[in-house]
DNA sequence: AATGAATGAGCCTTCATTCAT
DNA sequence: CATGAATGAAGGCTCATTCAT
């Protein structure tokens, strides 16, 4: 019945749960499954009829967490808005996120850490180059626009810039995670949409390269 | 003897060259100290004659490869130039040791996933703390002389320009560690030396917040 | 009704088939009850519902693998024809079940090296003592038959006899099982034959033992 | 030293001969490393410091109770002497074996199934092959011998021949391990020795096929 | 009788660390 | 200080069996 079915979702998702604090609490590979299985209060042996491994279990704990950013990029980027307009409410978004990713720092920095371990191997997951080229695209794509427009500098080159944008928001994300007493303000977000724009719109003559 | 505690010095030295390979390779928790043992062509029991565990053995890797940043960035600092030209050798430096960053890029990542679940448990090491927070008030003071000298926008907050820096800078080191192909090439140095100095010169009245 | 013990019957012959295949490809540890289940189309709950546990199942596929056997010598020891017809028709009829032999030979096997455990610990299953126990008589029978009528030589020992003629076979099972490409063939057949009665016929002047 | 290396190989033979004990009572699949290690009087993480897995662990007992049965047929096949001698020698040694056989009877039938089933797939180990293989042209060499000197019938296939000399014996062999009270007797050896030399001089005119 | 989710005992294997030599 | 065998705690995973529905 749906009821029996609701159940075994309910149970999955409380496994999922369980899962992600204690992945978030103890990292990938400190984590045990007895301690999951504990917290989801149920057996050892059942979390295997929900997952088949333990690996499993982590990836679509990362996945969910993960997930929810691409679509709503897409929904930035599909508006009829000015470039620049687009731009703050992806760090609108960002900024609003930080919180969750303050929360799930710990396993995605360790994500990170092994992708970048396994693509020096050759062997970068599907799922990982998808989510993250998408979002480049979807960035660069915001670009492109502004440049066309008039609102960005002309000769940007919207790949770089959606380099720089997305390495900017990452690395705030970064500081968020790591430094003690960083504060999620308002003013922290003002400067941050400054500093995005002001990249985009400046002009060689703003500044002089020794 | 001289000569006898420097072949000890030595032998630390290719213990922890080894290390480092081994945990580059594989991480942390899948390095073994067998394997460090046997890059180092030594013992595996030989290894606890001098580091007394596998996380002190890691620790020190982590010292040695994040040192060294913060004696050069005190030398720009102490320079008598304007502001922008120190902010400009500082990303120059920083471009400059991007490959390295890219190489111990692994490393990095799960150190800071480690310190990031540490934190929130309220046990940084002091270490961390210190090290990083010491980055933080070297470009701090960069900025603030550059608004004494009118380089840069009056009403910057010094803290928050210096956070957005260095989170600027790491999230740029962390693109070049996930992304494939992205290149470290001169035109995204200018690109980014642009998009620092352009957000600490902007004026409000650049741009217009919806 | 009769209907529904006919079902039931039904149900719990195709399990025995499942599980026959199935310890057959994987053997009695490697061989699953889910698996068994799953060829069966049946749920693996149901599977208890007709066999009390694993090993009684295991035990009645056995049974029914081995059984038929024994009807079958009897019918030809109950003939009024000379003994080394019978023996010939002995193994006529094992070489019939060769192929059946050949197929069911890992399941065997393994059965008799589960009972060569259990044996030295005194606890053979009476079915095993009974089943094999029998054969031996019968065709000790058979021998003792054929001495009587002069068929075999005097002094031969029935039950010897019957030991040796039965490992015979039991060793051609074994070869046929175990070697690639043995083929069963008429050619085969008949060195059988002549050898398992030119054994009997012999008399000490045929050899000299060193 | 010399000292050093007898200690560990004395060590290795002591977890394998616990090996040996425990494999024969409980099966492969029911025989458990703790087992192993606790008899051989070690630590369990100790047997894997000897043997990398189990499975390992398995096979060189099994190879160690299987080998030297191939070195005396070389021997015996070399002697320049009838071939019905030779016959007679390797009846004698493998009566003589027939103990050990008997002892590790169930090792062996396990092995014997286990390879049955992989034959069946296509995977015989190579051990496998070549040692049976190896047995089985000895064998048919003797065969070989005795119909050229005049002492075996002309006509007979040697391969058939050495198929139905190995299947014969281990069909005693088999007896032996699975029947209750089956004697080793001088008697026994002697039926066996007549039964197998009466086959290879047998003429077609000994006996009529029906 | 049928189902299939839940259970939990148990096993193989790994590896940091110790310690006798 | 060097060695490397010994240790033992721990963890992922399997699967026969049970039981509520």
């Amino acid at each position: 019945m749906a009821n029996n079915s609701e159940q075994l979702e309910k149970r999955k998702q409380s496994i999922l749960a369980a899962a992600q604090e204690v992945f978030e609490e103890h990292g990938y590979f400190s984590a045990t499954v007895d301690e999951v299985a504990a917290r989801a209060e149920i057996s050892k042996g059942s979390v295997y009829n929900y997952f088949p491994s333990k690996k499993d279990l982590f990836w679509e704990v990362f996945s969910n967490v993960t997930s929810g950013d691409e679509s709503t990029l897409e929904q930035i980027v599909a508006q009829k808005i000015p470039a620049p307009q687009k731009i703050e409410q992806v760090a609108d978004y960002w900024f609003g996120q930080l919180d969750l990713y303050k929360r799930v720092g710990g396993i995605t920095l360790e994500f990170w850490a092994n992708a970048a371990r396994q693509q020096r191997k050759g062997e970068i997951s599907e799922f990982f180059t998808t989510l993250y080229s998408q979002y480049s695209k979807l960035i660069g794509g915001i670009v492109a626009q502004g440049i066309d427009d008039g609102d960005f500098q002309k000769g940007t080159d919207p790949d770089i810039a959606a380099l720089l944008i997305m390495g900017f928001m990452r690395g705030i994300i970064l500081q968020v995670i790591l430094e003690i007493n960083v504060p999620i303000t308002e003013e922290l977000l003002v400067a941050f949409k400054k500093n995005l724009l002001a990249g985009l719109r400046a002009d060689e003559s703003n500044y002089g390269v020794s």
